[in-house]
RNA sequence: GUCCCCGUCGUCUAGCCCGGUCCAGGACACCGGCCUUUCACGCCGGUAACGGGGGUUCAAAUCCCCCCGGGGACACCA
């Protein structure tokens, strides 16, 4: 049975790139049947904080990511870590360390010098006496001779001196246990068979490898996915701009189109760009994991968000807009809105906004009446007798019975006639007085989506501004 | 500084393992055109890449070596 975990570190968002992780491991555990669990990181009490724990289960919820085990949190295992270094003490392959600030300092100054690398000497291993006034850590003793040799799943034969090695800690001075230490032993008590995470640990692993060693556990597969950078190319972090998920909620993405994206990052097959997580699950494998790192590309997430906008299912595409426009103050939060006409609209902006924000506000005037009209577009359409046509057609709107395509077409052919004019010469003073702007839907959509009424009164309102130029 | 990893269009990538079918394919973005009452959608077309240098070979994006470039790790953070 295979079994993958997510380990966030509660310190912040769950960003781009923990969300990436997150779902290699995910697919990877649903491809093969395995067991998916997520653990909280939560050693370093200081940093921690119980809104960053919700909120990366918020963002794995929203993006669709269950899990089977979890979420489990270091803080309430301490306990384990504890014995498990007590173990290592006594099978000798652990001590107390005693050194001062100072003293580690001026260590790590020499030996900088001496192999270009800061590394502890040694020196408390063979030290009996505790010292006064120090409460001592606990250090592994770590084999530096010779090579860590290991097969990373994605990047291939990893070979890595152990020269580079040097005493960690396992367990600080107030007792709690480091990260290399308890990843090993959660790792191997959980039974994880394969350890997918980014590949800012690969150097981590010799470490950890010994760990394992030293415990007498078997040492799981690993597989190092390459990191996300920012246009800038250096490891992506808040100053790229949005970064944790629900920022990306909060834009008006759909966590299809986010999953869809981040998944490519990294990882293809072929020449297809649009996966469901069906197909997603079916396809993924690790050795489709390319090993270069990529760079966020916003545009192309973009494009995949306009993408699934325009074949989500219709009505929670609806409901979704509804939310937006709450939230962007286009209607109040009490406002009964038709769920057919919400359908409506949705068709009728879906192919022109990208994110839902965008849709909200493009539709903003469905609720109010233009305040202003586009300057250029003024300009350029509102002939003095330009009026004169608009009020023929106010007035036919107001003078029809039905108010459909159909009639619409009617009434502007009428109009079109009486005056011999092209289309064009109504077309945009029309969607101007309907919109206060240049582009939106189609005539008929919007004159639909407004109604009779409000249509009719809007473009009698441009005509009059017209006469008033 | 030391070590590890990486290097195909601006970006995401296919191809690399098993050299020729690659004067390198797809996608985003960009630029044209068509459609059209605007914008958009859609469709058609275009610009654009094997980091450099040496080998090996009849033939290299693909194999080997060196260099260069980029990233990451070197904590009582994870």
């Amino acid at each position: 049975m295979i079994k993958v975990r997510f380990a966030p570190s509660p310190t912040g968002h769950l960003h781009i790139g923990g969300a990436r992780t997150a779902i290699f491991n995910w697919l990877f555990a649903r491809h093969h049947s395995g067991r998916f669990v997520l653990r909280i990181e939560d050693t370093d009490k200081t940093r921690s904080t119980e809104e960053s724990i919700q909120e990366i289960i918020e963002a794995m919820k929203w993006l669709g990511l269950d899990w089977d085990e979890g979420p489990y949190r270091q803080t309430e295992r301490f306990d384990i870590y504890k014995k498990e270094a007590e173990r290592l003490i006594a099978e000798g392959k652990a001590y107390y360390c005693w050194c001062t600030p100072e003293e580690l300092e001026a260590i790590r100054e020499e030996s900088k010098g001496k192999f270009g690398i800061p590394k502890y000497d040694g020196r408390c291993r063979s030290r009996r006496e505790p010292r006064e006034g120090v409460n001592p850590v606990i250090r592994f003793k770590a084999r530096t001779e010779g090579e860590t040799v290991f097969k990373d799943l994605i990047k291939g034969e990893i070979r890595y001196p152990n020269s580079q090695l040097d005493d960690f800690i396992i367990m600080r001075s107030d007792g709690t246990p480091t990260y290399n230490f308890v990843v090993v032993v959660d790792d191997a008590l959980m039974g994880i068979t394969h350890v997918i995470r980014g590949d800012d640990h690969l150097n981590n692993t010799p470490k950890q490898i010994q760990l394992y060693e030293a415990l007498g556990y078997d040492v799981p597969q690993f597989a190092h996915v390459p990191m996300i950078l920012g246009p800038d190319k250096t490891k992506l972090s808040k100053r790229h701009g949005a970064v944790s998920v629900l920022a990306y909620r909060e834009e008006g993405y759909l966590p299809e189109a986010l999953f869809n994206f981040l998944v490519r990052l990294g990882w293809s097959h072929g020449d297809k760009e649009i996966f469901s997580k069906e197909e997603l699950i079916e396809l993924f494998d690790l050795k489709d994991v390319g090993k270069s790192p990529a760079v966020f590309n916003p545009d192309k997430l973009l494009w995949l968000n306009h993408h699934y906008i325009k074949t989500y299912p219709v009505e929670k595409l609806a409901e979704l807009l509804k939310e937006f426009l709450v939230k962007e103050g286009i209607v109040d939060t009490s406002a009964e809105l038709d769920p057919e006409w919400l359908k409506e609209v949705v068709i009728a902006f879906r192919e022109r906004a990208k994110t839902l924000k965008e849709m909200a506000h493009q539709c903003e005037f469905l609720f109010k009446a233009p305040e202003k009209y586009d300057e250029k577009g003024t300009k350029k359409f509102f002939k003095p007798e330009t009026a004169i046509y608009l009020e023929a057609i106010a007035e036919e709107i107001e003078n029809t019975s039905e108010f459909t395509k159909e009639a619409i077409d009617k009434i502007f052919n009428n109009v079109l006639e009486r005056f011999n004019i092209k289309l064009k010469a109504v077309a945009q003073p029309v969607r101007i007085a309907i919109t206060g702007r240049t582009v939106s839907p189609g005539l008929h959509e919007i004159l639909l989506l407004v109604g009779k009424e409000e249509a009719a009164k809007r473009i009698r309102r441009a005509a009059q501004y017209i006469k008033n130029l």
